[in-house]
DNA sequence: GCCACACTACTACCGCAGTAGTATTACCGC
DNA sequence: GCGGTAATACTACTGCGGTAGTAGTGTGGC
């Protein structure tokens, strides 16, 4: 169970978000879904499960003809594996710096502000 | 002045670094930074400055024989780009979701939570 | 029973990061 | 001036994401 690489490409990544969402799928319903937002012929989207099945991101069982795919790999490893080389990768581990990044490079509501502030009281509950 | 694709892989990044750091660099003090952290053949790093020069991610110009590159890039627009891409991508542009996510999966030390919380105040206060 | 259709399998190709060998050239020391 | 060295230039190859065409095959409708 070697622990999947999780570099994902963009299409890899909306893959498994549609998988995410709905457990089990066929090449049709992945298909179906990214149809409107892209135009992608449904042998790329079969070619590239059967790619993403090799590298174990996702598997697969078989209902009469058709394959049911679903995700191995959990969301919460994919973003943790994304965090993780965001934060490490740019700004040297530290959080703090890439927050204050986040922070002054996008318009954020005071909404937004407000949550994170809470968490922040949260997670210092937390490790006190 | 096209803005230049800024998708970058690792060693690219890593070399935007040490350009970064140094303003101006040859290929031998690119190799000699690299060398400690990953055995890369002198041609290699050539190679690759040659490469993101024509991606307009570095310039250079010659001192004698030797090429001196510089970054074309900001270290700013490097982050930037890679924090829509993190908070879009994978949060659907929620910074508290991303933030959250980062909080909840990693060890943040106490000095962390008290820096973000000011800049919270911080922005806050700006967004009044 | 046959045909069209819906699936998967296989193959191929592009672009690009990464890696590096070979060729060429200019300069410096002696 | 000659040889070695240090540069860059050129070429090539691997791996992988992305994209898609074509081939093969089983199934359901009529």
């Amino acid at each position: 169970m070697n622990a999947p690489n999780l570099r994902l490409g963009d299409l890899q990544l909306r893959i498994l978000e549609i998988l995410w969402d709905r457990t089990e799928a066929s090449v049709a319903d992945v298909h179906a879904v990214l149809k409107p937002e892209r135009e992608l012929a449904y042998t790329t989207v079969a070619t590239m499960l059967r790619k993403m099945e090799a590298r174990e991101l996702v598997g697969h069982r078989e209902e009469g003809r058709t394959f049911l795919y679903r995700a191995l790999v959990q969301a919460e490893a994919v973003t943790r594996s994304a965090g993780e080389h965001f934060v490490g990768r740019l700004f040297e581990g530290s959080l703090a710096d890439a927050v204050s990044h986040l922070l002054t490079t996008r318009e954020v509501s005071r909404t937004e502000l407000d949550q994170i502030e809470k968490m922040i009281r949260e997670a210092k509950r937390r490790a006190k």
